[in-house]
DNA sequence: GGTATTCATCTTGTATACAAGAACTTTTAA
DNA sequence: TTAAAAGTTCTTGTATACAAGATGAATACC
């Protein structure tokens, strides 16, 4: 036995766990809408696999939430009611703030700057009012936030709820002027890092994410009115 | 070889959810401690089933970080080394925080009624110095807390980190007299709570839950040491 | 005509079969 | 004696087979 090298990871990824990533991206991009059937002969077909490869996915997917198993009735992509998603929101800001908090007491120089080039890149697609390059940049923006908390546990954490909301944000940064309107509130973000303030980082990032649960029921009671 | 019980018969839910169930309570309990193989033969072998049902029941484990796959090398139990526990536990406190924030803003007077009656039960507990019951009754206790946050979404997280975390907890209460200062400490986050005053609550909340993660660490580096 | 019931079909849940990589053992070379 | 190499066994990953509940259609009944 060999106790210098360490054993090296597997290059071997299961099907199940390719599959479930590209399921999911097909989620999260609804280009399988919440409420989707998802048959699991129909997918087996479409990836060329069998069932399951196609199942151990599913269950994968179920458990981060991405959909639902109803014992013996199928697979279906989670559809979370508006009261349900304001709770996600509630969360994902406490979670983003405490990133932000921890951030600002224990990012380094370096780090900062990383925040700082993160945001300064957000910018010109914020005025050019491109949301889907802006969306792709903040959530650059945010993930280089998690990182900053010095908590791993929590970077995941974030990433996940950040993964599983991502549908509804998306929708969000459609509304008129809305990009700008984000890219201000990283602006008073940064400065509350940078400078070293806790409770005003946190203060400022519980606000930003806060914002998009209160504009999404509002989206949504418009259209349940109309 | 100790017996782990069989799963329940429940005849609509999936064997594979409830041989999940019945392992997860094996883990947390410590029956299968940290760093065990799941071996899928033997596992088939003791709940009488095939290897398919099984496969899904560690999915499912490891999507809630229960155990690790390593591909085409089998499940071990998840070991988490002290550094990410103090993560886990620096996130624990500050879920439990908010959740205790939300009570003291949210919770009406039955539900202050409901959080007092469990906090009550816990003292001849913790008085007679016994930790197993205590940390029954205490489990009660913080699940009724997460509650009363009226945010089904943060209650669901909250209960599945304080799973995930139970080994860990569990180790704590034999600590000399470590159950009659628990109590203490939930005295506080009770008053806090009904008389409605949030930053005391979340304060509160705060330092109990780290205190568990610091009384780990240090328990952890005496192991070490000696 | 509408509703309940029965039967055929389809889909899921579990078991078994087979293929391929990992672990272990034995052999061989220095 | 130690270490590398080769061969064997064992375990996991995927495919297929089969059983049982769910869906839907046709029929019987009111």
């Amino acid at each position: 036995m060999n106790t210098l090298s360490p054993p090296s990871p597997s290059p071997h990824v299961p099907l199940s766990h390719q599959l479930a990533e590209t399921i999911e991206e097909d989620i999260v991009t609804q280009r399988l809408p919440p409420g989707s059937k998802l048959d699991e002969v129909m997918l087996a077909n479409r990836f060329q696999v069998s069932r399951t490869p196609i199942r151990e996915a599913l269950i994968q997917l179920a458990s981060g939430g991405f959909v639902e198993l109803r014992p013996r009735r199928g697979a279906i992509v989670t559809r979370a009611d508006p009261h349900r998603l304001l709770e996600m929101f509630e969360v994902m800001a406490e979670l983003e703030a405490y990133c932000g908090r921890l951030a600002a007491r224990r990012a380094n120089s370096g780090e900062r700057q990383a925040l700082l080039t993160a945001h300064v890149a957000c910018e010109a697609a914020s005025h050019a009012g491109d949301p889907d390059r802006y969306f792709y940049l903040n959530e650059h923006f945010h993930q280089t936030l998690y990182k900053l908390s010095h908590n791993s546990f929590l970077e995941e954490q974030a990433r996940q709820l950040q993964k599983r909301l991502r549908p509804y944000r998306r929708l969000q940064l459609r509304v008129r002027r809305r990009t700008e309107q984000s890219y201000q509130e990283h602006q008073s973000i940064v400065e509350a890092i940078v400078s070293g303030n806790e409770d005003m980082a946190a203060q400022a990032i519980r606000a930003h994410i806060r914002i998009q649960g209160e504009r999404f029921a509002d989206l949504m009671a418009s259209l349940q009115g109309g």
